[in-house]
DNA sequence: CTGAAAGCGCTAACAG
DNA sequence: CTGTTAGCGCTTTCAG
């Protein structure tokens, strides 16, 4: 007999080994209630000795379902998505799901559409947490969330659970303005989050009967798209005293910005950030941001995902979160002129 | 023609309706010369028609392979990990091979054990871009192929890719010794690169015939982490111009407790990061930093991987790309006195 | 509670 | 080049 190099022990060896049927390991993998606990551990111990792990594979064509959920992330560099991913995890987790991340930047780059992956991979069901081109999901056959943005691509009946940007953005701006600010600006850039933040910020100014100065609508929201959009504004609007940026990236940005024109922060311009990012919170920045908290989001889309399962047919669930304002060192009272 | 909910179309229902078996539709999916063009077009017609998507379950069960590599990394919040992906999968994708990525911290949080995952997922290989605790790579039955790193948790016969951090923060300490500097602080912290780091400033220190000054040992790597080191060293140390810092975030930290100390950079006090990460290129912090050239390190780690494969029993592989440092504003000669 | 039997959708080894 | 034949390792009825 040939001496078989590592032949992965299947349910059947572990059966054999345990003196069971093959189905009785089967249900106690699956963790059936229906087992004598004699046979359970005999079966566990079995599985232990011989190293036994089920073979997702076969599973998954046997039961016709894979119990694993397809996220996509806009990109990797964004660490955004970090914080919405542990919270998604902590309750797909627990239910037996596991999650499988794509970055849509990625993909594109190795002209791969992420989608179909998923859909090869026969995901049971998908988390978008970016914001995919319009059509994108289309014909997709398993349920959708949108975590984190607002932006469904042409998914109309999906799940949504994203923080309330909106709202973010007038926290923001009411802080400066209850500091004394008057002339506060807004950095913005193309994107989802982008355009509900700068609504928050002009109803805002308006409800405070301020003039509104928006920088950047042309750009993206990168740190360099920051540094110029905080460049137009400060060249074109005189006296500005305080900003809001689209997030935390810009801020930094526009820190450098506010630096090359001699602008100090707090002292002569208070500067927001916008995701509470790790960025935010160092030592040498200390950002004043606003938390949206992308964990819970991450938790309560699981949690739509898990509830959408069971029920396939209910109404598309919608759930803004409340973000909050973190404060920190780079806003400070108006110096009274 | 009743329509039918959504029976996903499998590998039998495109060969009858392109007229041809279903061996025929597998060869032209495994892409097989040996397919006449008309055939070929018919088939991949009705692939078209259906939308269909071959059942990766199915062919993982029956092929005993998964054409997935499970990529471990060590924390999603250090972006680090992302060029070294975009290399990796540069070359995993054209090769027909599917990345698939867990987060050990992640994982650590749910309990979870990301080998055993990976193992469950068949996967046909591993790339460990991480330190694994000694050990947990025991048993596995892949190839593995450490990337980024040059611990190998235990598994002797890894191939390992990496950069050059010995060379990288000798070429640090060199630029340094190069303009003038003669009092240079290390920031290092406990991890594998930290050690190389270590190793390549003390080198180089040496050469040039100065005392090393070496704070953070007991610390990690993180910002927090950094800004300790620095006030140890600056507190500590008289009359430092200049810190090679064990990584940029540390860096980072370590601007913060110069500030704190009046101390202006690069004006008196030099600064050199490691990683060469986005932040390093911020205008608002334009760090003189070493590029490891992570996304080099993926793409040789993604070969060295294929060719593992093909020769299971070729002798371990080893390779050291060479860092380059990326001068930029944080570092100037060193004040004559 | 347990065992037997029938596939899930695909690949692979052959014989036409 | 094509069709047939077996399974891959597991879940799932369905009888015992």
């Amino acid at each position: 007999m040939p001496a078989d190099a590592s032949p992965r022990p299947t349910i059947y060896d572990v059966a054999q080994r345990a003196g069971v049927s093959k189905s009785l390991v089967s249900l106690v993998l699956r963790g059936s209630p229906h087992v004598s606990e004699a046979r359970r551990e005999a079966v566990e111990a079995a599985i232990e000795e011989l190293g036994y792990r089920p073979s997702r594979a076969a599973a998954a064509l046997a039961s016709q379902r894979t119990r694993t959920v397809g996220v996509l992330i806009d990109d990797f560099h964004n660490p955004w998505f970090v914080e919405l991913l542990a919270g998604l995890r902590s309750v797909l987790d627990p239910a037996g799901y596991t999650a499988s991340v794509a970055d849509l930047q990625l993909d594109a780059a190795s002209g791969r559409n992420p989608v179909d992956g998923f859909l090869a991979q026969h995901v049971d069901a998908l988390v978008v947490a970016a914001e995919p081109a319009p059509g994108a999901l289309d014909g997709v056959g398993a349920p959708i969330v949108v975590a984190g943005t607002r932006e469904l691509g042409g998914a109309q009946d999906a799940d949504i659970v994203a923080g309330d940007d909106e709202l973010g953005a007038r926290l923001a701006t009411e802080h400066l303005i209850g500091l004394g600010h008057r002339r506060i600006g807004h950095l913005t850039g193309r994107s989802g989050p982008g355009a509900h933040r700068r609504r928050g910020y002009e109803a805002a100014m308006a409800a405070a009967g301020l003039a509104p100065a928006v920088t950047g609508e042309d750009g993206g929201t990168s740190e360099e798209d920051g540094y110029a959009a905080a460049c137009d504004l400060l060249d074109g609007t005189a006296g500005v005293t305080a900003i809001v940026a689209g997030n935390d990236v810009m801020a930094v940005g526009a820190l450098a910005a506010l630096r090359e024109r001699g602008l100090s922060v707090p002292a002569e311009v208070s500067l927001v950030g916008h995701d509470d990012s790790p960025l935010a919170a160092y030592r040498y920045l200390q950002l004043t941001s606003v938390d949206g908290h992308s964990r819970e989001v991450g938790a309560a889309a699981a949690r739509a995902l898990l509830s959408r399962l069971d029920h396939p047919d209910a109404p598309p669930h919608r759930e803004l979160l409340a973000p909050e304002l973190v404060v920190r060192a780079s806003t400070a009272p108006a110096a009274s002129v």
